[in-house]
DNA sequence: GCCAACGTTGGC
DNA sequence: GCCAACGTTGGC
């Protein structure tokens, strides 16, 4: 079992909007970056536990717990023409993107990126290091775990 | 809206 | 395969 951090703009879904959807799950569409990508193909499994955060928006930061809910699935937002997230170079036979399922656990306080640079404990947090903009990144058992003792 | 950081593209 | 130009991300 791992540990991720995914970063979704509120505007687009947010903690609320899953919450509000049919089993509170949300195909995780429109990731157009390779390593984010390769997380979700590659390592990610069923019940892997997902800190969800907002991202690009008035007040930043972690909202709430979610889970991995399916392997990794073509996104269907690739082949459709009318979509911004449309791939002209991608096939139905040779897919280039994939994602996965996320499901909400629970809607948390607001743990702001503020208060997260505040904890000498996370100085290692990937979304906190300089220039940092994976949209997906692992988090280390041990931050998850002082993460989720502060929420 | 600014701008630093970083990923991707494409000519060579 | 290099690398300059360009586009995007995302906090501020």
């Amino acid at each position: 079992m791992r540990y991720w951090l995914m970063k979704s703009e509120p505007s687009d879904v947010s903690i609320d909007d899953l919450g509000a959807l049919p089993d509170q799950t949300v195909p995780w569409y429109g990731v157009r970056n390779y390593q984010a990508r390769n997380f979700m193909r590659d390592q990610m499994k069923a019940g892997d536990a997902v800190l969800f955060y907002h991202s690009s928006c008035a007040e930043p930061g972690i909202a709430g717990l979610a889970q991995v809910a399916s392997p990794a699935y073509p996104d269907d937002t690739q082949f459709d023409s009318k979509s911004k997230y449309f791939d002209p170079k991608a096939t139905q036979a040779s897919p280039r993107w994939f994602h996965v399922d996320v499901k909400l656990v629970r809607k948390t306080r607001l743990m702001s990126i503020k208060e997260l640079r505040s904890h000498p404990e996370l100085a290692n947090l990937r979304i906190l290091q300089k220039g940092n903009r994976l949209s997906i990144t692992p988090v280390d058992p041990a931050d998850y775990a002082f993460i989720l003792s502060k929420l």
